[in-house]
RNA sequence: GCGCCGUUAGCUCAAUUGGCAGAGCAGGACACUCUUAAUGUCAAGGUUGAAGGUUCAAUUCCUUCACGGCGCACCA
C-alpha cells in the first residue's frame, strides 16, 4: 500500500477509527440473518397503505445508495438476491446510533432489523429498528448510475464490476446453469465424470503450444495440459465405458475475443461408439442445454439469430471448401493442393503438407462463413493424427467440427484404437515436430502400451465451454465469460519482483 | 507479432486553432423526519498513463515505452 493514501481513502480509514472507539467491531464474525432482500419483496410484497409487518425481519447487504434528511435518512442494501431500501430515523434509533448511521458509506455492509413496510412513494422499505456494521470498506464505490465502465478495470477488478453492473452477474450464473446442464445431461445417459492429470510428461492430446513448468524435487520438466485426451483414452482400455471430463486446459497462444491462455474444455468418451453417434449425441447436448438455460432454441448473438433446433447441417469438409471457396480438392495431388493454396493466398504452411494447407483454406474461406450450427464432416488425415481413417477413404479421418456463429465450439471423432497405425501417425507428427511444428504431438510410449492392450471401438467429443457460454449469454468477448480474464499486470514494481522469481527458479533449475 | 483507436479527479465524461484543466456523481461541512439520480448552500479534490522532444507556452504536435479496446495473424 502506498504511503500517500487520497482523501478519499483516509476518510474512510478515519472513520473505521471513529466507529472502534464508539465500541463497534468494523469486520466482525457471523452475523444472523432471518431473509434476503428478495424474500422480504416476496413475503411482503401486498403490503399496502400504512400496513407494517407483523414481525420483523432481519437481513443484510451491501450499502449501495443512500440519501439523508436530516433526522430521517433512507439507503439501499444490496445482497446476492437483490435491493431492497431501509429507513432510518433518528426517534427511533436515538440520537448516538443514528449519528452514527449517517457516517457510514457507500459500500459498507451492514445488519438491519426492523418492521417492513411501505413509503408514500411506494416502495417495500424496511424501517430500521437495530443495525450492526458487518463490514468498514475502505475503497469508494464507482459512480452510482454509470457505474463501472473502463472495460480495463472490469476486468482486472471484476470483484467491483460484479457489484455494480448487475449485468454481468447474470451472465456468471448463466455459465454456471450451463455447466450443472451439461453434467444433468451425461449424467442421465450414463456418463461419469473423472479426473485426469493436469500436469502433463508430454506434450499430446491437440495441436498446441503448451506452458511450459517444472517440477524441482524431481528435476524434470513438465507441461501444462493442452487437453485430457490420451489419459481419458486410456481409462477407455481400463474399462470404463462412458467418461467425461470437464475441465481447464491451458494453451501457450496469442489471444482475442475467442480465445484465452486458460478455457475450459468438456471431453467425452463412449466405448463402442463411432463418430455418428457422437455427432448426435452433440446436436442433442448442444440443443438442450441452449434450451434449458435460454428457454428457446433461437437465440440472438452480436445482432444475428441462431437457432439450435435440431438437425443441425451437416456438410462434408470438401464439399465445403467447394461451396464456401470455389476450391475442388477432390483426387488432387499434394502438389496440387499446393498451388491451389497459393493461388487462395494461403501465406505459411506450404512446405508442411496437404493437409494444413487444406486446413488453412478452411479456416480462411469456410469457418467464417459458417454462421449457424453445422457440423462440418471428414478432415484430412494429416491434420488428425488421433481419429480413425474413414473407413471408404484413407486419406481422410472420421472427423467433425461444430461451427456456430464462425467460431469452432466441438471436435469430434472416430477415436484412433490401432496401436501399429498410432504409431505410425506418431512417427508423422514427430517428423513435423523436428521440421520445426511447435504443434505437433509427442510419441508417447505409455499411451501407445494403452492401445495395444486394446482399446474398444470408442467415440470422442471436446467441446469448448467457454464459446458455448458466449453463445448463451450474448458476450462479445471470452474475457465476458471468464471471472478473470487473463490480463497483463500493470505495476512495474510487480513486474520487476516476477522477474526475479523468474530468475531464481531459473537459477534453482541449473543448480539441480 | 502487426495495424488502428484509447488512457484527463475515486467513478462517468468535457476542454474551440497549441493559450489559466472543467462538470456531474462519490467524498467533506452546513440545512432538511417518506426519499429513491433526494434537494439547497459552501469548500476541497489533478505530476492530464510514463519518459523524452518541438515551442514563449503542450491534455492538445512529434518520438519511445506501458496498459487496454478493436481488427489481422496464430489457435479451440
Amino acid at each position: 500500500m502506498s504511503e500517500e493514501l487520497s482523501d478519499l481513502l483516509k476518510v474512510r480509514r478515519e472513520k473505521l477509527l471513529e466507529f472502534k472507539a464508539q465500541g463497534m467491531e468494523p469486520f466482525p464474525y457471523k452475523f444472523e440473518r432471518d431473509s434476503t432482500a428478495s424474500q422480504i419483496q416476496e413475503k411482503y410484497g401486498h403490503l399496502q397503505g400504512h400496513d407494517e409487518s407483523p414481525k420483523e425481519v432481519t437481513f443484510a447487504g451491501r450499502i449501495m445508495t443512500k440519501r439523508g434528511h436530516g433526522k430521517a435518512s433512507f439507503a439501499t442494501l444490496q445482497d446476492e438476491s437483490g435491493r431492497l431500501q431501509i429507513y432510518a430515523k433518528e426517534d427511533v434509533l436515538g440520537k448516538d446510533k443514528y449519528e452514527l448511521f449517517l457516517k457510514l458509506d457507500m459500500g459498507d455492509i451492514i445488519g438491519v432489523t426492523g418492521v417492513v413496510f411501505r413509503t408514500k412513494m411506494g416502495e417495500l422499505t424496511v424501517r430500521v429498528d437495530k443495525w450492526t456494521l458487518l463490514c468498514k470498506s475502505l475503497h469508494p464505490l464507482p459512480e452510482k448510475w454509470h457505474g463501472l465502465q473502463d472495460k480495463e478495470l472490469r476486468y482486472r477488478e471484476r470483484y467491483v464490476d460484479l457489484l455494480v453492473n448487475p449485468d454481468v452477474k447474470d451472465v456468471f450464473v448463466k455459465r454456471s446453469r450451463i455447466l450443472s446442464s451439461i453434467r444433468k445431461f451425461l449424467e442421465g445417459r450414463g456418463f461419469m465424470e473423472v479426473e485426469t492429470p493436469l500436469l502433463h510428461v508430454l506434450q499430446g492430446g491437440a495441436a498446441a503450444t503448451p506452458f511450459e513448468t517444472y517440477h524441482d524435487a524431481l528435476s524434470m520438466p513438465l507441461f501444462l495440459r493442452i487437453a485430457p485426451e490420451l489419459y481419458l483414452k486410456r481409462l477407455i482400455v481400463g474399462g470404463f465405458e462412458k467418461i467425461f471430463e470437464l475441465g481447464r486446459v491451458f494453451r501457450n497462444e496469442g489471444m482475442s475475443f475467442k480465445h484465452n491462455p486458460e478455457y475450459t474444455m468438456l471431453e467425452v468418451y463412449e466405448a463402442y461408439a463411432d463418430y455418428h453417434d457422437v455427432l448426435k449425441m452433440t446436436e442433442e447436448m448442444i440443443s438442450t442445454i441452449i434450451k434449458e438455460t435460454t428457454g428457446k432454441f433461437n437465440i440472438e448473438y452480436k445482432g444475428e439469430t441462431i437457432n439450435f433446433e435440431p438437425p443441425f447441417k451437416r456438410i462434408p469438409l470438401i464439399e465445403a471448401l467447394k461451396h464456401f471457396g470455389n476450391i475442388d480438392i477432390s483426387g488432387k495431388t499434394e502438389d496440387q493442393i499446393r498451388k491451389i493454396g497459393k493461388d487462395k493466398g494461403i501465406e505459411g504452411a506450404l512446405e508442411i503438407g496437404a493437409g494444413k494447407i487444406i486446413n488453412e483454406l478452411y479456416d480462411k474461406f469456410v469457418e467464417p462463413n459458417l454462421r449457424q450450427p453445422t457440423f462440418i464432416v471428414d478432415y484430412p488425415i494429416e491434420t488428425s493424427p488421433l481419429a480413425k481413417k474413414k473407413r471408404d477413404n484413407p486419406k481422410l479421418v472420421e472427423r467433425f467440427e461444430l461451427i456456430v456463429a464462425g467460431m469452432e465450439i466441438a471436435n469430434a471423432f472416430s477415436e484412433l484404437n490401432d496401436p501399429l497405425d498410432q504409431r505410425e501417425r506418431f512417427k508423422k507428427q514427430a517428423e513435423l515436430k523436428a521440421a520445426g511444428d511447435v504443434e505437433a504431438e509427442s510419441m508417447d510410449e505409455d499411451f501407445l502400451r494403452a492401445l495395444e492392450y486394446g482399446m474398444p471401438p470408442a467415440g470422442g467429443l471436446g467441446v469448448g465451454i467457454d464459446r458455448l457460454v458466449m453463445l448463451a449469454t450474448d458476450s462479445p468477448s471470452i474475457r465476458d465469460v471468464l471471472f478473470f480474464p487473463h490480463m497483463k499486470p500493470i505495476s512495474k514494481v510487480v513486474e520487476s519482483e516476477e522477474m526475479e522469481i523468474l530468475d531464481q527458479s531459473e537459477s534453482k533449475r541449473k543448480t539441480k
